[in-house]
DNA sequence: GTTCAGACTGTAACCGCTCACAGAAAAGCC
DNA sequence: GGCTTTTCTGTGAGCGGTTACAGTCTGAAC
């Protein structure tokens, strides 16, 4: 059944011209007569002729697959509907190319080696990078790989050639706008892990509002982009400051910890405390009271990435770019 | 920088043997002596040599790549916490074996034709299909590659050579059983789409355990697995059968949508009524009251399947797996 | 000392395509 | 019509491996 797929010499035959022309039809080349270029596509669809991916990028020294590399391979971590909508956004894009998308798990250091591997075996003309912590040292491999490596959400330490990121900052300053807007001044924050960019910028984005409005901005508590984290630094921060009125929380994740919390110590949402998250996963429409919260551009991140990066294989020279978030306003503020 | 790689008679000369003799030792084949091998060996280390994925699947005719094909490529509908953990089990495998994995998000005729053209073209030595609905012509596209092709969950319509999938059936006969023995004897089922194994074996299951239980199993309402879907489902159920003392609902979205029907009726859970959910996603825990359910072993599918798909291309004849589910019981039963 | 099986090694023919180069055909010019 | 350009086409040498085959070398058996 696995009948041997037609080869470009047995097309060449049956167009009646040469392999090298057939060649050049495939590749949507100059020079060739409307002739030729008629008789071989006839020969194709005939044939139901598919080049061989092998062959090709054996002669041509380029491997027609870009791989995204996710820094995490513990199934909880990556089980995380953000990697999915980013896998989304990179496949639209990809299936607009004749690119072939590999996936590579890799926090571990095996992970790591294998997308090394993959490198070095000319496995990819493009590696797209997710969720680097500081010093990660997949960014290293990547970058070791001599192909062009276009970063999701910038690492914290140094700024790569290459990334796309979403408006963390702005989108923090714009929450916290929102709240002062609406009357809070003694609003606090409860951060994401420190040594995240999103951590940090938002984080940053949150004491710039502050800073802007001539409110203090010393009712922090970090955590870790987990609800029992979120819930945890919720509690420590109405021990220390029972007075607030407001909180921006870094994640949705923390942010229906935070809710729980304030529950459970009687303030009312949003009444007594107002509450802003960040990232606007679906679950936030489902907390009750309704989270307001940052929308961010998950798939737009994918697709964009991926943008860059053919950008670049194909040799121009994108510039790094940062999307916009947005304010979607619910019941909790 | 990117300096070419090194290539096998580079490393062939080094070692001062031929290169039939390095291709063997990669390979790690027989008719090599412990000196030839450990020269080659000491080459291969000193030059850094990566032999090239191109080059060896155009000689070898095997492409040492596999393909996880999923049946959806609306970001909406990817974009879902099952996929996710599915990838991961498939990656934890992938990782073991030299295999690289190709991601092809399919539901669109063009998806479809990506992954024909990928198979065509040897792109691939076996494929692994996600999420088919009834007469999903993916399944052709596949099939029809000539490789290996492993289904994740049977299709209706067909039993396929080779799947691993939950057991839906049994699961949803414990829950029902659990529901039996703690007292309720007017049980309903909130069923998923019966175009859907899982929906249909879910809704067997149910029947069988009633049978078994000699109760009438009468009280049922078809959803379609969506949260919005299971509160209508509960809201006619309740109209029809006001007299049930508990719901299997065939997944936890449609069950946190018949928690909200319940409350809002006036009916305490599980005091008047009892529930039970299919999934054990994540949110299953934070619904009010924690929701009792049915876990899947998500992660095991995925992994199972590759472990499948991996046997299949070495040449051996797996069978087909049905992976134990577990209940799950929390507060509302 | 032959003979011979068996372990090792080298050789060379592919695998199916790309691409530079050279030759042929067509077109443009005087 | 001859000559130059330009456009088209064929040719052949790789790309970097695998693998069948043939040859070499060993030690054991006779």
């Amino acid at each position: 059944m696995s009948n041997r797929q037609p080869t470009l010499d047995e097309v060449a035959e049956r167009a009646g011209v040469s392999r090298g022309t057939v060649s050049r039809v495939i590749n949507d080349r100059h020079h060739v007569s409307a002739k030729a270029r008629l008789a071989v596509q006839s020969a194709i669809a005939e044939l139901g002729y598919v080049p061989s991916m092998a062959a090709r990028s054996l002669a041509s020294q380029r491997r027609g697959a870009v791989v995204l590399a996710i820094s995490s391979d513990d199934p909880a971590l990556f089980a995380n509907l953000f990697f999915a909508e980013v896998i989304a956004g990179v496949n639209a894009v990809i299936e607009e190319t004749d690119l072939q998308l590999l996936l590579v798990l890799a926090a571990s250091e095996r992970g790591r080696s294998r997308l090394a591997r993959i490198l070095q075996s000319r496995g990819a003309d493009g590696v797209m990078l997710l969720a680097l912590r500081e010093n990660d040292p997949l960014a290293k491999v990547a970058e070791a790989g001599g192909v062009p490596v276009v970063h999701g959400g910038r690492p914290l330490d140094g700024t790569p050639r290459w990334y796309v990121d979403a408006d963390n900052r702005g989108g923090a300053r714009q929450a916290v706008e929102h709240l002062v807007a609406t009357g809070r001044s003694r609003i606090a924050t409860v951060t994401g892990p420190q040594d995240l960019n999103a951590g940090v910028s938002r984080y940053l984005g949150y004491r710039e509002a502050m800073a802007l409005a001539g409110l203090s901005d010393h009712r922090v508590a970090h955590a870790d982009f987990t609800e029992a984290g979120g819930a945890a630094a919720t509690s420590r921060l109405l021990d220390e400051h029972p007075d607030l009125d407001a909180v921006f929380v870094a994640s949705d994740a923390m942010a229906a910890g935070a809710l729980g919390v304030l529950r459970e110590r009687g303030r009312t949402v949003p009444g007594d405390v107002a509450v802003v998250g960040f990232n606007d996963v679906r679950a936030a429409q489902h907390t009750r009271p309704a989270l307001t919260t940052v929308r961010q551009p998950i798939i737009a991140l994918g697709r964009e990435m991926t943008r860059m990066l053919v950008r670049l294989i194909d040799g121009e020279e994108p510039t790094p770019l940062i999307l916009p978030t947005e304010l979607v306003v619910r019941e909790s503020t």
